[in-house]
DNA sequence: GCAACTGATTGCGAAATGCAATCGGATTGA
DNA sequence: TCAATCCGATTGCATTTCGCAATCAGTTGC
Protein backbone atom coordinates (compact mmCIF):
# COMPACT_ATOMS: atom_id res chain seq x y z
CA UNK A 1 0.00 0.00 0.00
CA UNK A 2 0.87 3.73 -0.59
CA UNK A 3 1.52 5.42 2.65
CA UNK A 4 3.19 8.25 1.37
CA UNK A 5 1.09 11.06 0.70
CA UNK A 6 0.90 14.73 -0.54
CA UNK A 7 -1.73 15.88 1.80
CA UNK A 8 -4.94 14.49 4.33
CA UNK A 9 -6.87 16.79 2.01
CA UNK A 10 -9.74 14.69 0.85
CA UNK A 11 -9.38 16.40 -2.87
CA UNK A 12 -6.45 15.81 -3.16
CA UNK A 13 -6.26 12.21 -1.81
CA UNK A 14 -9.24 11.34 -4.16
CA UNK A 15 -6.75 12.52 -7.26
CA UNK A 16 -4.18 10.67 -6.00
CA UNK A 17 -6.56 7.64 -6.37
CA UNK A 18 -7.49 8.71 -10.16
CA UNK A 19 -5.47 11.07 -10.83
CA UNK A 20 -4.48 9.60 -14.16
CA UNK A 21 -5.51 9.04 -17.56
CA UNK A 22 -6.68 5.34 -17.39
CA UNK A 23 -7.75 4.53 -13.51
CA UNK A 24 -11.33 5.80 -13.49
CA UNK A 25 -11.42 4.35 -17.27
CA UNK A 26 -10.99 1.16 -16.04
CA UNK A 27 -13.42 1.57 -13.27
CA UNK A 28 -16.09 2.92 -15.61
CA UNK A 29 -15.80 -0.09 -18.42
CA UNK A 30 -16.39 -2.47 -15.30
CA UNK A 31 -19.48 -0.51 -13.90
CA UNK A 32 -21.04 0.43 -17.12
CA UNK A 33 -19.75 -2.19 -19.31
CA UNK A 34 -20.15 -4.65 -16.97
CA UNK A 35 -16.46 -6.03 -17.74
CA UNK A 36 -15.10 -8.79 -15.32
CA UNK A 37 -11.61 -10.03 -17.51
CA UNK A 38 -8.96 -8.51 -18.52
CA UNK A 39 -8.95 -9.22 -22.20
CA UNK A 40 -13.05 -7.53 -22.18
CA UNK A 41 -11.25 -4.39 -20.62
CA UNK A 42 -8.44 -4.68 -23.00
CA UNK A 43 -9.62 -5.22 -26.36
CA UNK A 44 -13.86 -3.93 -24.64
CA UNK A 45 -11.86 0.34 -23.99
CA UNK A 46 -12.22 2.41 -27.25
CA UNK A 47 -9.83 4.36 -25.89
CA UNK A 48 -7.58 1.50 -26.44
CA UNK A 49 -5.55 0.84 -23.68
CA UNK A 50 -2.14 -1.07 -23.46
CA UNK A 51 -1.91 -4.34 -21.83
CA UNK A 52 1.07 -3.57 -19.76
CA UNK A 53 -0.43 -0.20 -18.20
CA UNK A 54 -4.01 -2.32 -17.86
CA UNK A 55 -2.35 -4.88 -15.89
CA UNK A 56 -0.73 -1.79 -13.54
CA UNK A 57 -3.46 0.09 -13.34
CA UNK A 58 -5.78 -3.50 -11.93
CA UNK A 59 -2.73 -4.48 -10.20
CA UNK A 60 -3.05 -0.83 -8.06
CA UNK A 61 -6.43 -0.63 -8.45
CA UNK A 62 -6.54 -3.73 -5.93
CA UNK A 63 -3.77 -2.20 -3.24
CA UNK A 64 -5.86 0.73 -3.41
CA UNK A 65 -8.85 -1.52 -2.25
CA UNK A 66 -11.22 -0.88 -5.40
CA UNK A 67 -10.98 -3.91 -7.11
CA UNK A 68 -10.70 -7.91 -6.00
CA UNK A 69 -9.73 -10.55 -7.95
CA UNK A 70 -10.57 -14.10 -8.18
CA UNK A 71 -10.85 -17.47 -9.97
CA UNK A 72 -13.62 -18.08 -12.76
CA UNK A 73 -14.39 -21.55 -12.14
CA UNK A 74 -15.11 -21.83 -15.94
CA UNK A 75 -11.80 -21.38 -16.98
CA UNK A 76 -8.74 -22.23 -14.60
CA UNK A 77 -6.93 -19.50 -16.02
CA UNK A 78 -9.31 -16.77 -16.09
CA UNK A 79 -9.39 -13.99 -13.48
CA UNK A 80 -13.10 -12.49 -12.68
CA UNK A 81 -12.12 -8.33 -10.71
CA UNK A 82 -14.84 -7.52 -8.68
CA UNK A 83 -15.66 -3.96 -7.90
CA UNK A 84 -15.61 -2.95 -3.86
CA UNK A 85 -17.96 -1.05 -2.45
CA UNK A 86 -15.79 1.90 -2.22
CA UNK A 87 -15.16 1.56 -6.27
CA UNK A 88 -19.46 0.95 -6.04
CA UNK A 89 -19.99 4.62 -3.95
CA UNK A 90 -17.73 6.19 -7.31
CA UNK A 91 -21.18 5.86 -8.90
CA UNK A 92 -22.71 9.19 -7.91
CA UNK A 93 -19.02 10.88 -8.92
CA UNK A 94 -19.27 9.28 -12.09
CA UNK A 95 -22.77 10.79 -12.83
CA UNK A 96 -21.41 14.23 -11.98
CA UNK A 97 -18.31 13.89 -14.21
CA UNK A 98 -20.95 12.47 -17.29
CA UNK A 99 -23.11 15.62 -16.75
CA UNK A 100 -20.40 18.06 -16.77
CA UNK A 101 -18.62 16.82 -19.43
CA UNK A 102 -21.52 16.81 -21.23
CA UNK A 103 -22.46 19.96 -20.74
CA UNK A 104 -18.93 21.30 -21.68
CA UNK A 105 -17.39 18.91 -23.57
CA UNK A 106 -17.48 17.68 -27.50
CA UNK A 107 -19.12 14.59 -26.35
CA UNK A 108 -20.68 12.33 -28.87
CA UNK A 109 -24.32 11.46 -28.70
CA UNK A 110 -23.91 7.66 -28.43
CA UNK A 111 -21.33 7.79 -25.63
CA UNK A 112 -23.41 10.90 -23.93
CA UNK A 113 -26.90 9.10 -23.67
CA UNK A 114 -25.67 7.35 -20.46
CA UNK A 115 -24.45 10.15 -19.22
CA UNK A 116 -28.10 11.83 -19.54
CA UNK A 117 -30.01 8.98 -18.62
CA UNK A 118 -28.47 8.88 -15.53
CA UNK A 119 -28.44 12.91 -14.53
CA UNK A 120 -31.88 12.53 -15.48
CA UNK A 121 -32.44 9.06 -13.32
CA UNK A 122 -31.00 11.40 -10.21
CA UNK A 123 -29.77 9.94 -6.68
CA UNK A 124 -32.80 7.65 -6.96
CA UNK A 125 -31.52 5.58 -9.89
CA UNK A 126 -27.86 5.63 -8.52
CA UNK A 127 -28.67 3.94 -5.59
CA UNK A 128 -30.47 1.47 -8.12
CA UNK A 129 -27.28 0.80 -9.98
CA UNK A 130 -25.43 0.71 -7.21
CA UNK A 131 -27.65 -2.18 -5.86
CA UNK A 132 -27.50 -3.82 -8.75
CA UNK A 133 -23.51 -3.57 -8.90
CA UNK A 134 -23.55 -4.89 -4.93
CA UNK A 135 -25.38 -7.70 -6.25
CA UNK A 136 -22.96 -8.59 -9.25
CA UNK A 137 -19.77 -8.11 -7.66
CA UNK A 138 -20.28 -8.91 -4.29
CA UNK A 139 -23.14 -11.43 -3.74
CA UNK A 140 -25.59 -8.54 -1.83
CA UNK A 141 -29.28 -10.05 -2.23
CA UNK A 142 -30.92 -7.03 -4.52
CA UNK A 143 -33.50 -4.85 -2.82
CA UNK A 144 -35.54 -4.07 -6.38
CA UNK A 145 -38.45 -5.64 -7.14
CA UNK A 146 -38.73 -8.33 -9.09
CA UNK A 147 -39.28 -7.58 -12.80
CA UNK A 148 -37.62 -4.37 -12.26
CA UNK A 149 -35.30 -3.29 -15.66
CA UNK A 150 -31.40 -3.29 -14.60
CA UNK A 151 -30.42 -0.07 -14.84
CA UNK A 152 -26.84 -1.08 -16.69
CA UNK A 153 -29.80 -2.99 -19.70
CA UNK A 154 -31.38 0.25 -19.64
CA UNK A 155 -28.66 2.37 -19.93
CA UNK A 156 -26.84 -0.05 -22.97
CA UNK A 157 -30.55 -0.26 -24.62
CA UNK A 158 -30.73 3.66 -25.05
CA UNK A 159 -27.01 3.27 -26.47
CA UNK A 160 -28.43 1.05 -28.87
CA UNK A 161 -31.12 2.78 -29.91
CA UNK A 162 -29.00 5.78 -30.20
CA UNK A 163 -26.46 4.06 -32.66
CA UNK A 164 -29.25 2.14 -34.61
CA UNK A 165 -31.07 5.92 -35.27
CA UNK A 166 -27.36 7.08 -36.47
CA UNK A 167 -26.64 3.69 -38.65
CA UNK A 168 -30.44 4.34 -40.00
CA UNK A 169 -30.07 8.33 -40.85
CA UNK A 170 -26.47 7.67 -42.62
CA UNK A 171 -28.07 5.45 -45.24
CA UNK A 172 -31.45 7.25 -45.68
CA UNK B 1 -6.47 23.47 -28.39
CA UNK B 2 -6.11 20.02 -27.94
CA UNK B 3 -8.96 18.34 -30.70
CA UNK B 4 -7.42 14.98 -30.40
CA UNK B 5 -9.76 12.97 -28.37
CA UNK B 6 -9.44 9.33 -27.23
CA UNK B 7 -13.19 9.01 -27.34
CA UNK B 8 -16.07 11.07 -27.19
CA UNK B 9 -17.30 9.52 -23.87
CA UNK B 10 -18.20 12.62 -21.39
CA UNK B 11 -16.35 10.82 -18.44
CA UNK B 12 -12.97 10.16 -21.07
CA UNK B 13 -13.34 13.61 -21.68
CA UNK B 14 -13.67 15.04 -18.42
CA UNK B 15 -10.45 13.04 -17.54
CA UNK B 16 -8.53 14.40 -20.45
CA UNK B 17 -9.64 17.85 -18.32
CA UNK B 18 -8.25 16.96 -15.37
CA UNK B 19 -6.80 13.59 -15.09
CA UNK B 20 -3.54 14.32 -13.89
CA UNK B 21 -2.16 15.35 -10.27
CA UNK B 22 -2.22 19.12 -9.98
CA UNK B 23 -5.33 20.50 -12.56
CA UNK B 24 -8.10 19.64 -10.14
CA UNK B 25 -5.37 21.26 -7.10
CA UNK B 26 -5.21 24.15 -8.66
CA UNK B 27 -8.57 25.03 -8.95
CA UNK B 28 -9.42 23.42 -5.40
CA UNK B 29 -6.76 26.44 -4.30
CA UNK B 30 -8.59 28.75 -6.12
CA UNK B 31 -12.55 27.93 -5.06
CA UNK B 32 -11.47 26.86 -1.56
CA UNK B 33 -8.52 29.16 -0.55
CA UNK B 34 -9.52 32.09 -2.95
CA UNK B 35 -5.83 32.29 -4.65
CA UNK B 36 -5.71 34.30 -7.87
CA UNK B 37 -1.83 34.85 -8.41
CA UNK B 38 0.63 32.83 -9.37
CA UNK B 39 2.65 33.24 -6.12
CA UNK B 40 -0.01 32.28 -4.42
CA UNK B 41 -0.81 29.44 -5.46
CA UNK B 42 2.83 28.54 -5.76
CA UNK B 43 3.49 29.37 -1.66
CA UNK B 44 -0.04 28.49 -0.71
CA UNK B 45 0.04 24.81 -2.29
CA UNK B 46 0.17 22.17 0.56
CA UNK B 47 1.07 19.77 -1.72
CA UNK B 48 4.00 21.51 -3.08
CA UNK B 49 3.68 22.05 -6.75
CA UNK B 50 6.79 23.26 -8.93
CA UNK B 51 6.36 26.24 -10.58
CA UNK B 52 6.92 24.86 -14.41
CA UNK B 53 4.30 22.37 -13.80
CA UNK B 54 1.65 25.55 -11.97
CA UNK B 55 2.75 27.70 -14.73
CA UNK B 56 2.21 24.68 -17.43
CA UNK B 57 -1.15 23.86 -16.04
CA UNK B 58 -2.77 27.65 -15.78
CA UNK B 59 -1.80 27.67 -19.31
CA UNK B 60 -3.39 24.60 -20.07
CA UNK B 61 -6.24 25.27 -17.94
CA UNK B 62 -6.79 28.85 -20.12
CA UNK B 63 -6.79 26.75 -23.37
CA UNK B 64 -9.35 24.54 -22.03
CA UNK B 65 -11.64 27.56 -21.09
CA UNK B 66 -11.33 26.68 -17.40
CA UNK B 67 -9.45 29.91 -16.03
CA UNK B 68 -9.02 33.60 -18.02
CA UNK B 69 -6.08 35.53 -16.90
CA UNK B 70 -6.45 39.45 -16.78
CA UNK B 71 -3.40 42.23 -15.44
CA UNK B 72 -3.46 43.35 -11.97
CA UNK B 73 -4.71 47.37 -11.69
CA UNK B 74 -2.25 47.38 -9.23
CA UNK B 75 0.94 46.06 -9.81
CA UNK B 76 1.92 46.09 -13.80
CA UNK B 77 3.59 42.66 -13.96
CA UNK B 78 0.76 40.58 -11.62
CA UNK B 79 -2.02 38.46 -13.26
CA UNK B 80 -5.26 37.52 -12.20
CA UNK B 81 -6.80 34.25 -12.74
CA UNK B 82 -10.17 33.79 -12.83
CA UNK B 83 -12.41 31.04 -12.75
CA UNK B 84 -14.99 30.92 -15.65
CA UNK B 85 -18.40 29.20 -15.58
CA UNK B 86 -17.27 25.99 -16.89
CA UNK B 87 -14.62 25.82 -13.51
CA UNK B 88 -17.26 27.02 -11.55
CA UNK B 89 -19.61 23.91 -11.89
CA UNK B 90 -17.16 21.97 -10.68
CA UNK B 91 -17.96 22.40 -7.35
CA UNK B 92 -20.41 20.03 -7.23
CA UNK B 93 -17.85 17.50 -8.30
CA UNK B 94 -15.58 18.82 -6.18
CA UNK B 95 -17.57 18.01 -2.96
CA UNK B 96 -18.52 15.19 -4.18
CA UNK B 97 -15.19 13.92 -4.10
CA UNK B 98 -14.46 15.22 -0.77
CA UNK B 99 -17.40 13.16 0.89
CA UNK B 100 -16.22 10.17 -1.06
CA UNK B 101 -12.37 10.52 0.07
CA UNK B 102 -13.41 11.48 3.88
CA UNK B 103 -15.09 8.09 3.94
CA UNK B 104 -12.74 5.89 2.03
CA UNK B 105 -9.10 7.79 2.43
CA UNK B 106 -6.68 8.43 5.04
CA UNK B 107 -7.91 12.43 5.39
CA UNK B 108 -6.52 14.33 7.95
CA UNK B 109 -9.33 16.11 10.62
CA UNK B 110 -8.74 19.67 9.95
CA UNK B 111 -8.48 19.01 6.00
CA UNK B 112 -11.73 17.46 5.74
CA UNK B 113 -13.83 19.66 8.20
CA UNK B 114 -14.59 21.72 4.66
CA UNK B 115 -15.56 18.53 2.92
CA UNK B 116 -17.27 17.85 5.64
CA UNK B 117 -19.66 20.91 5.85
CA UNK B 118 -20.12 21.00 2.33
CA UNK B 119 -21.31 17.58 2.40
CA UNK B 120 -23.76 18.05 5.20
CA UNK B 121 -25.02 21.67 3.21
CA UNK B 122 -25.80 20.06 0.33
CA UNK B 123 -26.80 21.52 -3.17
CA UNK B 124 -28.40 24.11 -1.50
CA UNK B 125 -25.12 25.34 0.43
CA UNK B 126 -23.22 24.36 -3.24
CA UNK B 127 -25.23 26.81 -5.32
CA UNK B 128 -24.75 29.81 -2.96
CA UNK B 129 -20.87 29.00 -3.34
CA UNK B 130 -21.38 29.10 -6.70
CA UNK B 131 -23.30 32.50 -6.37
CA UNK B 132 -20.41 33.93 -4.36
CA UNK B 133 -17.67 32.48 -7.00
CA UNK B 134 -19.61 33.99 -9.45
CA UNK B 135 -19.53 36.92 -7.92
CA UNK B 136 -15.88 37.31 -7.68
CA UNK B 137 -14.68 35.63 -10.42
CA UNK B 138 -17.54 36.68 -13.21
CA UNK B 139 -18.78 40.15 -11.29
CA UNK B 140 -22.24 38.58 -11.21
CA UNK B 141 -25.38 39.90 -8.65
CA UNK B 142 -24.89 38.08 -5.83
CA UNK B 143 -28.69 36.91 -4.83
CA UNK B 144 -27.58 36.15 -1.66
CA UNK B 145 -29.46 38.61 1.28
CA UNK B 146 -27.43 41.25 2.61
CA UNK B 147 -25.46 39.63 5.91
CA UNK B 148 -25.54 36.35 4.74
CA UNK B 149 -22.09 34.87 5.79
CA UNK B 150 -19.86 33.45 2.82
CA UNK B 151 -19.82 30.22 2.20
CA UNK B 152 -15.55 30.37 1.56
CA UNK B 153 -15.36 32.13 5.10
CA UNK B 154 -17.57 29.79 7.00
CA UNK B 155 -15.50 26.81 5.46
CA UNK B 156 -12.47 28.81 6.86
CA UNK B 157 -14.24 29.25 9.97
CA UNK B 158 -14.64 25.77 10.77
CA UNK B 159 -10.95 25.33 9.44
CA UNK B 160 -9.27 27.42 11.92
CA UNK B 161 -11.75 26.57 14.70
CA UNK B 162 -10.06 22.90 14.03
CA UNK B 163 -6.81 24.06 13.98
CA UNK B 164 -6.51 26.07 17.30
CA UNK B 165 -8.84 22.92 19.22
CA UNK B 166 -6.22 20.80 18.01
CA UNK B 167 -3.41 22.81 18.86
CA UNK B 168 -4.79 23.47 22.69
CA UNK B 169 -5.29 19.74 22.75
CA UNK B 170 -1.64 19.22 22.05
CA UNK B 171 -0.52 21.61 24.80
CA UNK B 172 -2.85 20.82 27.62
C1' DG C 1 20.40 52.12 -6.33
C1' DC C 2 18.93 47.84 -4.65
C1' DA C 3 16.54 44.18 -2.45
C1' DA C 4 12.28 41.88 -2.71
C1' DC C 5 8.73 40.27 -5.51
C1' DT C 6 6.21 39.48 -10.03
C1' DG C 7 4.97 35.60 -13.51
C1' DA C 8 7.26 32.66 -15.56
C1' DT C 9 11.35 29.68 -18.30
C1' DT C 10 15.24 26.44 -18.76
C1' DG C 11 18.00 22.29 -17.93
C1' DC C 12 18.07 17.85 -16.53
C1' DG C 13 17.40 13.28 -14.37
C1' DA C 14 13.64 10.28 -13.17
C1' DA C 15 9.41 8.30 -13.98
C1' DA C 16 5.39 7.21 -16.72
C1' DT C 17 3.42 6.18 -21.17
C1' DG C 18 2.43 3.63 -25.30
C1' DC C 19 3.51 0.29 -28.63
C1' DA C 20 4.93 -4.25 -30.20
C1' DA C 21 6.49 -8.60 -29.32
C1' DT C 22 6.46 -12.39 -26.40
C1' DC C 23 5.55 -15.75 -22.50
C1' DG C 24 3.85 -20.27 -20.49
C1' DG C 25 -0.27 -22.44 -19.40
C1' DA C 26 -5.32 -23.73 -20.66
C1' DT C 27 -8.78 -24.60 -23.76
C1' DT C 28 -10.94 -25.67 -28.11
C1' DG C 29 -11.73 -27.89 -32.53
C1' DA C 30 -10.58 -31.16 -36.00
C1' DT D 1 -3.28 -36.01 -30.84
C1' DC D 2 -2.00 -31.79 -31.96
C1' DA D 3 -2.21 -27.33 -33.74
C1' DA D 4 -4.68 -23.03 -33.22
C1' DT D 5 -6.51 -20.00 -30.14
C1' DC D 6 -7.26 -17.70 -25.90
C1' DC D 7 -5.77 -16.53 -21.06
C1' DG D 8 -3.52 -12.89 -17.97
C1' DA D 9 0.12 -10.85 -18.04
C1' DT D 10 5.57 -9.47 -18.85
C1' DT D 11 9.49 -7.49 -21.29
C1' DG D 12 12.09 -4.24 -24.12
C1' DC D 13 12.35 0.10 -25.93
C1' DA D 14 11.52 4.77 -27.69
C1' DT D 15 8.93 8.83 -26.51
C1' DT D 16 6.73 11.84 -23.48
C1' DT D 17 5.75 13.79 -19.15
C1' DC D 18 7.04 14.96 -14.38
C1' DG D 19 9.22 17.25 -10.78
C1' DC D 20 13.02 19.66 -8.75
C1' DA D 21 16.39 23.47 -8.72
C1' DA D 22 18.18 27.29 -10.62
C1' DT D 23 17.44 31.20 -13.13
C1' DC D 24 15.23 35.04 -15.86
C1' DA D 25 13.75 39.92 -16.86
C1' DG D 26 10.58 43.35 -15.51
C1' DT D 27 8.22 45.95 -11.36
C1' DT D 28 7.79 47.79 -6.98
C1' DG D 29 8.97 49.79 -2.47
C1' DC D 30 12.38 51.89 0.17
Amino acid sequence: MYTEHRSGCPINLSLEVFGDRWSLIILRDMIFGGRRHFRELLNGSIEGIASNILADRLKRLMELGLLTKADDPSHKQKAIYSLTEMAITLVPIMAHLGAWGRVWLPVSEELSIRAELLEKGGPPLWEQFMDELRHEHLGAPIKAPPGTPGVRQQLQAAYEAVVARKAEAATA
